[in-house]
DNA sequence: ACGACCGGGGTCTGCCATCGCG
DNA sequence: CGCGATGGCAGACCCCGGTCGT
């Protein structure tokens, strides 16, 4: 508190004492900041204003080199913010410091997304406490910055951010999903509201168009599933879901259920991919001599069986047919396609030791979890070795 | 005591294209 | 024209354990 306000005091000073002994004694204070690892009071604007604008700000350029930052990717992504007269690096380093963030992680942040530089305390500090809304602690922003700095920094409509959180919150999103969506699908916070929206009242939409009773909830309902389906755009998810109507021929109920179940994961996939994934399905299907109809079910049962490409999907039916396991025991318990093929091919070596009958005993105990597979091998290796 | 059933949890950015504005 | 803001894209699963019926 007493350093925020010690900080905006010395803006205010600095707004005052806007001279050129004040870039040399800025200069020296930077090399303490690097030194001492932040020391420095001051904000910047401390930058050469009489620089031609087609040329990089000299002084900004050693601002950042002294901060650890990564000019030459800093100039690839973002050139022409190190063109710029008046940036806010020190304050932003100070502030993220403050905030319990590393050099390195400063650096990385101002490296891989220079724009960051461009903000003024007011609003980082009124942006960090928006996502503090939404999280319990400084850190866990700060390990979001460090994992996508764009999330945080790409926007500077704070008030769209505020109306955003609040419509999130008006959906019936718990604080819960909200932590969940922010941790996991950052730009979700920095889509326009009216993004998000659109979005919204495009699921509503689907499930109105399939005979649901309940769009708002719908539409909740499954974003909290799936929290990437925010960041996606509907001519994604729409393109998607008439991909799977038209090639498995379902009717609205079936599609209805489909999305509000399990179904919701593959509505994220790349059109191409998900398309890719429907048609190298039917086609080994067909290969192992089966129906239309049994592709159909196996996807409604299973969903996920779209979510696995193509050649990972064939080496593991494969992987299981040689291991002894029939295409029809596999339709009765897709579940165990969950499974790694590295981790399916070590169980069934270790079922094959012990001389498991999948026939008679049936293979769920692939759908398990290592724990509970560890001990059924021990109980069957000790009974055998007896 | 056992296993089938079922739902939940982790995880996901960095780049490019476009548009509007000064 | 150059920049900031913003939309959109590619990539392409795996694992765990509570609970309930037997």
């Amino acid at each position: 508190m007493e350093k925020m306000a010690s900080v905006s005091g010395i803006r205010t000073l600095i707004r005052i004492h806007h001279s050129l002994i004040l870039q040399k004694s800025f200069r020296h204070s930077l090399l303490q900041l690097a030194s001492t690892c932040i020391t420095s009071r001051h904000c910047s604007g401390s930058n050469d204003p009489s620089l031609p604008s087609d040329t990089e700000n000299k002084s900004l350029l050693e601002n950042l080199s002294v901060l650890g930052v990564d000019i030459k990717m800093a100039r690839q992504r973002q050139p022409g913010v190190l063109r710029k007269s008046f940036t806010n690096e020190i304050c932003l380093a100070q502030f993220l410091q403050e905030k319990g963030a590393s050099r390195k992680v400063i650096a990385s942040i101002v490296s891989r997304y220079p724009r960051a530089i461009t903000r003024s305390l007011d609003h980082l500090e009124e942006r960090w406490q928006l996502w503090r809304n939404v999280f319990n602690t400084d850190a866990e922003i700060v390990s979001i910055l460090d994992r996508s700095p764009e999330s945080f920094f790409r926007s500077s409509d704070n008030d769209d951010l505020k109306k955003n959180i609040a419509f999130l919150i008006s959906l019936g999103l718990n604080s819960k999903d909200l932590r969940r969506l922010l941790t996991t699908a950052p730009r979700t916070f920095s889509n326009t509201l009216e993004l998000n929206k659109q979005m919204v009242e495009f699921l509503e939409d689907i499930c109105l168009e399939l005979g649901g009773k309940n769009p708002e909830q719908f539409a909740t309902s499954i974003i909290s599933k799936n929290v990437y389906l925010l960041i996606k755009s509907t001519k994604r998810v729409g393109t998607n879901i008439n991909n799977l109507k038209t090639s498995l021929t379902l009717s609205d109920a079936e599609l209805l259920a489909l999305l509000q179940g399990k179904g919701v994961d593959i509505l994220v996939l790349s059109n191409d991919c998900l398309k890719k994934n429907i048609h190298s399905l039917e086609k080994k299907m067909s290969v192992l001599g089966l129906k239309e109809s049994d592709v159909k079910n196996l996807v409604l049962n299973y969903p996920n069986i779209l979510y696995i490409g193509a050649d990972t999907l064939n080496s593991k039916l494969d992987c299981l047919l040689k291991g002894g396991i029939t295409i029809k025991q596999i339709l009765e318990k897709p579940k165990v396609l969950d499974y790694s093929i590295q981790n399916i091919t070590e169980r069934l070596k270790e079922l094959q030791r012990v001389g498991y009958d999948f026939e008679k005993n049936g293979i769920n105990i692939l759908d398990s979890s290592k724990k509970r597979f560890v001990a059924k091998i021990e109980k069957l290796s000790g009974v055998s070795e007896e």
